[in-house]
DNA sequence: TCCATTTTTTAACATTTGTAAAATGTAGCA
DNA sequence: TGCTACATTTTACAAATGTTAAAAAATGGA
């Protein structure tokens, strides 16, 4: 299990002795598309990295569904609300492919948090990295107009406009389809 | 100093052993409305922890300035990409009322990270309870419309209504100027 | 108090985006 | 192939928000 948690690159920062201890806790899951790992009215037992797979978190609202996340090969799977209120939250997080996915027991990283620095300062980063990432969306919905952030979606992003109903890019990009659609449409 | 520092709601989850050494690098300064304390183009050197006072981040572009955060009593001044990748980036944070912070140099708080498992977890549970924040209002940007944006800051932030400008409200909120005072005149 | 500056509001108009419905395209399967 | 379900695009119209400029109101200092 070592060896499959070296090749993540989000343990790369760990030294052997945190790595080996994490995976003493993994296990190794294939999931199909359309699963839903992590549902917002309940408080999730497990979180999970994926390995390989496309994800999404989104939230539900009335008449509308908003994706805010993707992850990819990599990228951790956590209701970060369920996780630190121990409530249910906001957050569900479907697969979009086939994935297969490394599954920790919530409870278990709870304790490694509460034992191991290592461990404490990876998580600190993991959330660390997520808010500037997110900060920085949220100021590109206002300096940016929607034509923009889909073109730096699709540069920066490839592989997930190849492969993402483009109804999920839109609530994503904090637009409807109808305007992805026409900003799509003065390209051709 | 750690009498000042029990006081503060962000450092009540710190035992007495984490909070005696973090207040042996804390010291409490004062500064005037208007100053800068992060300057995005610049790797600061210090992140601050508000005592009494306002302050805002905002990111600067060529026609405007986004405010994307308000911080009051209790919360934390940091510039989290600078922090995180050690470069200038995109955070300045002013205040905007005469305040008191009491003011950490960013090394001693690394050094404080890898050393001192409670420090460690306390700061991952800063960044993860603010990511939390900004994952749901990127979400709101798309479930709610501005009248409803504006409405639940007025209800959620009554103290920063009565004090910070409009404008940097209206771009917290994600419209312009014109746009809020058009929702303000509407209930009146 | 008065003046200068800044903030906020108002107005008119342009643009973007949303909504609803229909048309078209696509993929899987009997 | 033809059927079905679903995804995407297109159209017409409505609503929200932006832009620019000017007026009004508020603020702070001499």
């Amino acid at each position: 299990m070592q060896e499959k948690l070296k090749n993540i690159k989000i343990f790369s920062s760990l030294n052997n002795d945190a790595l080996n201890l994490l995976a003493t806790h993994c296990k190794l899951v294939n999931h199909k598309k359309g699963t839903i790992l992590i549902h917002a009215d309940k408080v999730e037992p497990y979180f999970y990295i994926l390995e390989s797979g496309i994800a999404r978190a989104y939230s539900d609202g009335e008449n509308q569904q908003i994706t805010f996340w993707f992850g990819q090969a990599g990228d951790v799977l956590l209701s970060y609300n369920s996780y630190i209120n121990n409530n249910p939250g906001y957050e569900n997080i479907e697969l979009l492919e086939n994935s297969s996915l490394f599954q920790i027991k919530l409870a278990d990283l709870f304790k490694l948090y509460e034992q191991h620095l290592a461990l404490a300062n990876w998580g600190r980063k993991i959330a660390e990295r997520e808010l500037i990432a997110t900060e920085r969306r949220l100021i590109d919905r206002s300096f940016k107009d929607a034509t923009q952030r889909y073109r730096e979606f699709v540069n920066q992003q490839p592989e997930l406009i190849k492969t993402v109903a483009l109804k999920h890019i839109a609530s994503y990009l904090g637009v409807t389809q109808v305007t992805l659609s026409r900003i799509r449409a003065s390209y051709k």
